[in-house]
DNA sequence: TTCCGACAGTGGGGTCGCAAT
DNA sequence: ATTGCGACCCCACTATCGGAA
C-alpha cells in the first residue's frame, strides 16, 4: 500500500467532525491494508510509529525538504527506513539521523511530508488516536467493539491484537487474557472537587492515601520480576528493590498495581522531583538507589495466584491484595459506607495530607478494574490552593487555538514593585475567554515577538494550582505545579496581586 | 430531549541520557 | 564542562460526539 493513501485517509480523518464518519474511514482502510502492511498502517493511523520514539524531533526534523513531484513511497519502505533511522547512535548520530529524515521527505510528497511530520512528532492532530482506531479495527473485521477494546487494554498493544484480528477472525480475540509477565493498561481515576462530593457520587467506597510517586504495575512469575509504568514502559532495571520486595512476597504468580515513591529518613515522603528523578536515573543505579531509596506501595491486585481479577469489585481483589501484600506495603486506607459517613472520609483526607502526602483516591467498593479506562469509579481529591497574578506576556497557540493568544506567562509581585515570572498557563481557557483575552492582551501589547506578545503587566488573573515546585529555570527558584486559570480579575489591580513572599510563606516545605 | 461518558487536543515543569559545542 | 534536544514522568481542563437516561 502505499503512503499517499494513508496520508490522505488521514487528511480526510481529520477534516470529518463526526466520530461516526472517522471509524468508517479508518475502517475502509484497514479493510484494504494486506496482511503485511497491518502492523504498520494500524499504528500509522492510530498516530503512532510502530517503533516507539525515534529520537527526531522539531529540531531533527530541520528544514523544510524539496516535496516528491509524485507519489511513490510504499508504507513498508517508509517502515523499513524509520526502523533503520531508529537504530542511529553514537558520535555524529544527530546529522545522520537528520540526512535519513531530509532523504525520506525528499521521497515524499507534500501531503505525505506533512503526515510523516505529525508521526515523527507524535501530533498528527486528525481527532483520531487509538480509541477511534480500535472502533475502525472492529469495524472492519465485524468483531464487537467492546471485545476489541478489552484485546487492547489486555495486550497493552493495539497492533499485537489487529495483527492477531486480520489474520485469524474475531476468534483470535479469546487469546488476549490477563497474562503475568504481559503488562495491560492500567486504570486511571476523574478528578473530584471534594471527598463530600466523591462519596456522594459513589455510594460505598474505600478512601485510600493518593501517594505523589510513579505509577507501577508489578508482575511477577516464580523467580522473574517485571514492573512497568503507567505507559508499559519497562523499568525493572531501574528498581531493584521492587523486584526485591515483589520475591519477598508469599505468592508465586501474581499482577499487583501500586506506587512507587521514595520516603526521607524522617518517614516522610520526599518531593515528587526527588521519586522522579531516582526512577528516571538508569546509568548507575547502585548509587542513585542509596542516595534515594524507594519503596514501592500497593493499593490493587489483579490477578494472584495466577487466577484473573479484574472483573471482581475492588472489595474482593484488596482482600487479595491483604492476603499477599503486608500491611506496610500497601496504601494506608478507610472504607466509607456511604454520604452519611462522609465526615470520616473528610479526617482520613486530613490525616494523609498530615503525613505529607498529595490527597486521596476515592474508589467504588463494587466495582471492576477497567484497565485502560479513566473509570468514574475512581475519584481523586487533591486540595487547591489559588493565587492573584499578573499577565506578564503570552504565546500563539497552535491546532486550533491558532490565532489566539494562549500560554500566558504569570508574575508575582516582588518586594521592589515589580513582578517576577512563576511559570506559565494555558489551562482552563474557555473559547469565548481565549477570544476575549486575545483582545485585552492585544491592547496591552508593548512588543510584539514571533512566539507572542509581552504586554503591560496590568492584568490580574486568578489562578489555581496543586502546589510548589523549585525550579532553576524561573528567577523566584520556585514555580506553581499544574497552574490554570480560574478567571480574570479586572476589579483587581496589579498592586493588588500576591507577593512572591506570601507565595513561599504559604509552602514552607518547598525552599528555593 | 437532555445529560453525561469517553476522547482528543492543548500544552505546563522537571529530570535524565546523550550528542554537540 | 556546559548546553540543547528528546523521551517520559507527573498532569488540568475544554470541546465535541454520540449513546444513555
Amino acid at each position: 500500500m502505499l503512503l499517499a493513501r494513508l496520508a490522505r485517509v488521514s487528511r480526510e480523518v481529520a477534516a470529518a467532525p463526526a466520530r461516526s464518519r472517522k471509524i468508517a474511514l479508518l475502517a475502509e482502510l484497514f479493510r484494504d491494508a494486506e496482511a503485511e502492511d497491518v502492523p504498520v498502517v494500524i499504528p500509522y493511523l492510530a498516530g503512532r510509529l510502530p517503533q516507539g520514539r525515534l529520537g527526531v524531533g522539531w529540531k531533527a526534523l530541520g528544514r523544510p525538504v524539496e516535496p516528491a513531484a509524485a507519489p511513490g513511497l510504499t508504507v513498508r519502505e517508509t517502515d523499513a527506513r524509520l526502523t533503520a533511522l531508529g537504530t542511529v547512535s553514537g558520535p555524529g548520530s544527530q546529522a545522520e539521523r537528520a540526512r535519513l529524515v531530509g532523504e525520506l521527505m525528499g521521497l515524499a510528497t507534500e501531503d505525505e511530508q506533512r503526515f510523516l511530520r505529525g508521526l515523527l512528532t507524535g501530533e498528527v492532530r486528525q481527532g483520531a488516536l487509538d480509541a477511534v482506531a480500535v472502533e475502525g479495527l472492529a469495524q472492519a473485521t465485524g468483531a464487537p467493539a467492546a471485545d476489541v477494546r478489552r484485546a487492547v487494554m489486555l495486550a497493552g498493544s493495539l497492533q499485537t491484537v489487529a495483527a492477531a484480528l486480520l489474520a485469524d477472525g474475531p476468534g483470535a480475540l479469546d487469546r488476549f487474557r490477563l497474562t503475568v509477565g504481559r503488562p495491560v493498561l492500567p486504570m486511571l481515576a476523574h478528578s473530584a472537587s471534594s471527598v463530600a462530593e466523591a462519596v456522594e457520587k459513589l455510594g460505598a467506597c474505600a478512601v485510600e492515601e493518593k501517594l505523589d510517586g510513579i505509577r507501577v504495575q508489578v508482575h511477577r512469575d516464580g523467580g522473574t520480576v517485571r514492573v512497568h509504568t503507567r505507559t508499559l514502559d519497562d523499568i525493572t532495571d531501574r528498581l531493584p528493590e521492587v523486584t526485591a520486595a515483589a520475591l519477598a512476597l508469599p505468592g508465586d504468580r501474581f499482577v499487583l498495581d501500586g506506587e512507587v515513591i521514595s520516603f526521607g529518613a524522617d518517614g516522610r515522603p520526599r518531593s515528587f522531583q526527588e521519586t522522579a528523578g531516582r526512577v528516571g536515573s538508569r546509568t548507575d543505579v547502585a548509587t542513585a538507589a542509596r542516595a534515594v531509596p524507594v519503596s514501592p506501595v500497593f493499593f490493587d491486585a489483579l490477578c494472584v495466584d495466577g487466577r484473573d481479577l479484574l472483573d471482581l469489585p475492588l472489595a474482593e481483589r484488596h482482600a487479595e491484595l491483604a492476603r499477599l501484600v503486608p500491611e506496610p506495603m500497601r496504601v494506608r486506607r478507610t472504607v466509607v459506607s456511604g454520604p452519611a459517613d462522609a465526615r470520616r472520609a473528610e479526617e482520613f483526607l486530613a490525616a494523609t495530607l498530615g503525613r505529607g502526602h498529595e490527597g486521596v483516591v476515592v474508589k467504588a467498593l463494587d466495582a471492576p478494574y477497567s484497565a485502560g479506562r479513566r473509570g468514574a469509579s475512581w475519584l481523586k481529591v487533591k486540595p487547591v490552593h489559588t493565587l492573584d497574578l499578573v499577565v506578564l506576556a503570552a504565546e500563539w497557540g497552535h491546532g486550533r487555538r491558532t490565532g489566539r493568544l494562549s500560554n500566558l506567562h504569570l508574575g508575582a509581585r516582588t518586594a521592589d514593585g515589580g513582578f517576577t515570572m512563576l511559570g506559565k498557563t494555558f489551562k482552563g481557557m474557555t473559547d469565548a475567554l481565549l477570544a476575549w483575552q486575545t483582545e485585552r492582551l492585544g491592547e496591552l501589547a508593548v512588543e510584539h515577538h514571533g512566539w507572542g506578545v509581552t504586554v503591560r503587566p496590568e492584568l490580574v488573573v486568578e489562578i489555581a494550582y496543586d502546589g510548589l515546585q523549585r525550579s532553576t529555570r524561573y528567577p523566584a527558584g520556585v514555580t506553581l505545579r499544574f497552574a490554570r486559570v480560574i478567571r480574570y480579575r479586572e476589579d483587581k489591580r496589579p498592586e493588588d496581586a500576591d507577593t512572591v513572599e506570601t507565595l513561599l510563606a504559604a509552602h514552607p516545605e518547598v525552599r528555593p
